[in-house]
DNA sequence: ATAATCTTTCAGAAAATTTTGAAAGTTCAG
DNA sequence: CTGAACTTTCAAAATTTTCTGAAAGATTAT
């Protein structure tokens, strides 16, 4: 197999699956191009290669950005911006957890801890069960955030080589 | 704030969660819906809540019946089929976890893997630092899919009492 | 200042996803 | 066997999301 045809067929699986995690297709697929391009790319040579719109590319270029994981790179007597991956695939992940921890996840546990405010005129039961059902939820979601939070702190040596021994 | 507000609120607030994690609305306004029920609803009574179709209650109850999150539940001398949600939050997470892990990550994985027979014609560089991105991808694929693994087999208590502290 | 080059915005168009509802299918009591 | 009660399917419609491209906005060289 050729380079470039195993470059896009990594695109088109990256699109895949961050569509399938609720991340836009094209966003995925910038990140994948960046991240098997050994140099800074510019707007011109993302839309060639994906054959996208300069629009969409301007928009979904910032959108990485702002998740952290892409960079916005000058070269010394050239207007144009060129732009780069992080190649840490460790520290993109981490920083994509917590991003969406913090967009999507933590709004909606703001909300759920007014839900638990309830008039206790309705038979005692229901009222316990949802409220358990809710307390439940924040309960993962509180444990969950603080393994993620420990996960950042581990190296992967840390992670592979001793979490995994303790849990056998 | 009245229960079946508070229901209400919890079935909207999971439904937009749904949406941005790559499930659809309905799917996760259902299991809401059966989340906070006592006691098992009949097609009709989904219908009624959520304001939705029979085609498209139909089509969602089964796929989180394929989850294995929700179950059929009949009672005798009744023609109509009730559903019933797991309301064991931890387990259903893990499910869901081992689920999307299956269906969504373990596939591109297996494609990434084809990828990294390369021919080497091109300049050397290049290749290689396609192939460590390649296999920096599986490597963290792989540890996180450990570190699920482990996750299912701890309890709870294991998971809060003594990872935690582990990790200060 | 102004022209050239590049970036950003966003309304409308296109594409993808979801939903409906009616017809077909199934099951079971009588 | 027949029909009532319920479930399933799926083509077409509705909705949502994404994308385009041209105009407006920046920025810099001359």
């Amino acid at each position: 197999m050729k380079l470039d045809e195993a470059k896009q067929q990594f695109i088109l699986n990256w699109g895949v699956l961050g569509t399938q995690w609720g991340i836009n297709r094209t966003m995925a697929q910038i990140h994948a191009l960046l991240l098997v391009s050994p140099a800074p790319l510019s707007t011109d040579e993302i839309m060639a290669q994906l054959q996208i719109s300069r629009g969409n590319t301007n928009m979904n270029v910032r959108e990485l950005m702002d998740w952290g994981i892409v960079e916005k790179v000058l070269k010394p007597g050239d207007r144009k911006e060129f732009f780069v991956a992080d190649k840490d695939i460790w520290k993109v992940a981490m920083r994509i957890i917590k991003e969406r921890k913090r967009r999507e996840v933590e709004p909606i546990l703001n909300a759920l801890s007014q839900l638990k405010d309830i008039d206790a005129e309705k038979g005692d039961k229901d009222v316990k069960q949802f409220i358990d059902t809710i307390s439940q939820i924040q309960k993962f979601a509180d444990q969950a955030s603080k393994g993620v939070d420990g996960l950042v702190k581990m190296d992967e040596h840390w992670f592979t080589g001793t979490l995994l021994k303790i849990f056998k």
